[in-house]
DNA sequence: AGAGGTGTAGAAAGCGCTTGCTGTGACGTT
DNA sequence: AACGTCACAGCAAGCGCTTTCTACACCTCT
């Protein structure tokens, strides 16, 4: 039925080992032997069988890639950048791995699960991506299994994500914190006072962070948070569309939006244009990430950047084990505050 | 070092044979026999070793989906929507499968590459999204490589690809031309008589589609086309806007752009703003799969909406054997024109 | 010419699991 | 009381590969 390597040995006049040799290379074999072997792989249209290798050897190809969703472009920008760097067929990398991206909606269980279904392929590496769930108990899941994992010697590197002390895993963090209130200090420094905040789902490090680094910029400049004043949601476009409505019921004299991320930040751009107001004008808007297409909003979003390809690059080569890891296991990457027109002054 | 299935066996009293039975489930085992194994596996902390079991069983759990670029929305939409169907863990799905993502880069041999690996483990199936590359020997050997994958027993599925006849491949695929044509026509309807298109990669195919129903269009209303009126690209923003500075040097009478996609359309009403032209008074726009950002374009950017959820939820459920394959293994869906802000008649 | 390399190939022992087949008691049947 | 019948558990034979150890030429020195 299906070709096996002992097939491939007959017809070469060898042994099972010396083919194994061959396609393995790492092994000294005659070169005529070899071009035996490899022509009766080619004729009998040889494909090895990847379990029972990986079985034998007791070592897998497979490198996981997590993310929390694979239709925003955020995580598909550092998933590529970090596939590149994996090898991935083609890839720059020698060996041919198999670089996997796993969905995990953000999800608690299915993010454990495909941990554990790695976990039983003996996945070479894991590179988890953004935001992580703060809820104590499942933190506390994922860090005994990446503890697993890495000591069973599968290289773990978060990505975009918080550091998880005790796990054994390399993590490049952003720093949120700082670029939240890098943007929240331009709007201040523009002039506004009444700023309206459309923060990610709750239970986020990325929201926290975000939001975090929003309220220090206010206190630093002794502007008193009205609780109004913030609205939880989801990353995406039609929340942002409906806080904004909901931010603008709960006070009409808003003078600046700061969104979650982009995604969000358009959502709310359009909610403020159907409401009637203009951007800037009426109402600044910011949003985070700076992702491709907030450049052609228009105005052209005012946002602050992350090096999400530098990181995704480095992970992957991190996990590859080609770039020695930062002191200490972790490194935080600044964003960088990118100024566009959809923030300006407020209105006189 | 690492726990077996003997571990566990040893640990319960029982053979292996019955934890292998109690944790698959698919034979009876007393109810106290199993509480007892399970006990067991939670104890040691038992992991199944998936290669063992693949190699043993000859099955594997994998799932494949190929895309061309990952960070495209395109592709991550029907990536998500196909995963989520899949099962991957926690997914509607029962049994769980690992639904892994492999971004292909656009890269003919990545693509070949990726089916030898996704042969190797021996997936359960694949699902290849997207245009095809229209290289004749690429073809070929694509063909032979499909045809391999379903003679093997994994279900092979083109999601948004036109069929691949005689490779046993089901073909879900997008009415490309249908809805080039369509959109065309609304411009010519409009007014428009000088059109400018921003084609995609040469050799794709859905490029060559979409260009097709716009001359098609074009011939339908004896316009004919002037060859400077086309310009190649890539899929993505900077080439749409390299494009139409291009377009516009050739002609700068045109009174529509077409664009071969939305991201390529955006960088292309860019391109347009910033050379002084208003849009759609001076120059209409549209674009091509109505991706969620099309509508926040200022103004919102006439497209063709695909089903590229629902295309990708249906490759996902007859992946697994859990729908029926349509009729002759090939189903077409359309597009659906969205008439927008970015399209108006051309000034007289 | 014999000792000691060196380069190459083979034999065989697993890797950890699944599964067909073979017990083996407990139970129901005539 | 003797005999199927069941329900459940174990034995053992692989699944297809990797890799250690061994074997054998064939050289190269001395």
């Amino acid at each position: 039925m299906t070709v096996t390597l002992a097939d491939v040995a007959a017809r070469a006049q060898v042994s099972p080992a010396t083919v194994s040799r061959v396609l393995n290379g790492n092994y000294p074999v005659a070169a005529s032997t070899r071009e035996r072997v490899l022509r009766a792989v080619d004729e009998l249209d040889y494909v090895l069988n990847g379990p029972a290798s990986s079985l034998a050897a007791a070592t897998s190809d497979l490198v996981g890639i997590l993310v929390n969703d694979i239709a925003d472009p955020f995580f598909g920008i550092m998933a590529s950048a970090i596939q590149s760097e994996i090898g991935g067929p083609g890839g720059r990398a020698g060996g041919e791995r198999l670089a996997v991206v796993c969905n995990t909606g953000g999800s608690p269980e299915r993010e454990l699960t495909y941990l554990t279904l790695l976990q039983r392929q003996r996945a070479a590496a894991v590179v988890l991506t953004g935001g992580a769930i703060e809820d104590a108990p499942h933190r506390a899941a994922m860090d005994a299994k990446l503890r697993k994992l890495t000591d069973a010697g599968t290289r773990v590197v978060l990505c975009g994500r918080p550091p998880a002390p005790g796990t054994g895993a390399i993590a490049l963090t952003f720093d949120n914190r700082g670029g939240g209130r890098e943007l929240t200090e331009h709007l201040i420094g523009l002039g506004h006072r009444r700023l309206g905040y459309v923060a990610g789902p709750q239970e986020r490090t990325t929201t926290r962070h975000r939001l975090e680094g929003h309220r220090a910029a206010l206190a630093a400049h002794g502007i008193e948070e009205d609780p109004r004043w913030t609205v939880h949601g989801r990353y995406d476009r039609r929340s942002g569309y409906e806080a904004a409505l909901e931010l603008l019921r709960r006070d009409p004299a808003l003078t600046a939006v700061v969104a979650a991320n982009d995604s969000v930040a358009l959502g709310a751009c359009a909610a403020l244009r159907d409401s009637g107001r203009k951007i800037p004008d009426d109402v600044s808007v910011a949003g985070f990430d700076d992702l491709p297409f907030s450049i052609d909003a228009v105005p052209a979003l005012t946002t602050v950047r992350l090096p999400l390809a530098e990181a995704g690059a480095r992970a992957g080569r991190i996990a590859m084990g080609r770039e020695e890891p930062p002191p200490g296991g972790i490194a935080s990457a600044r964003g960088e505050l990118m100024v566009r027109g959809s923030s300006g002054a407020p209105r006189a």
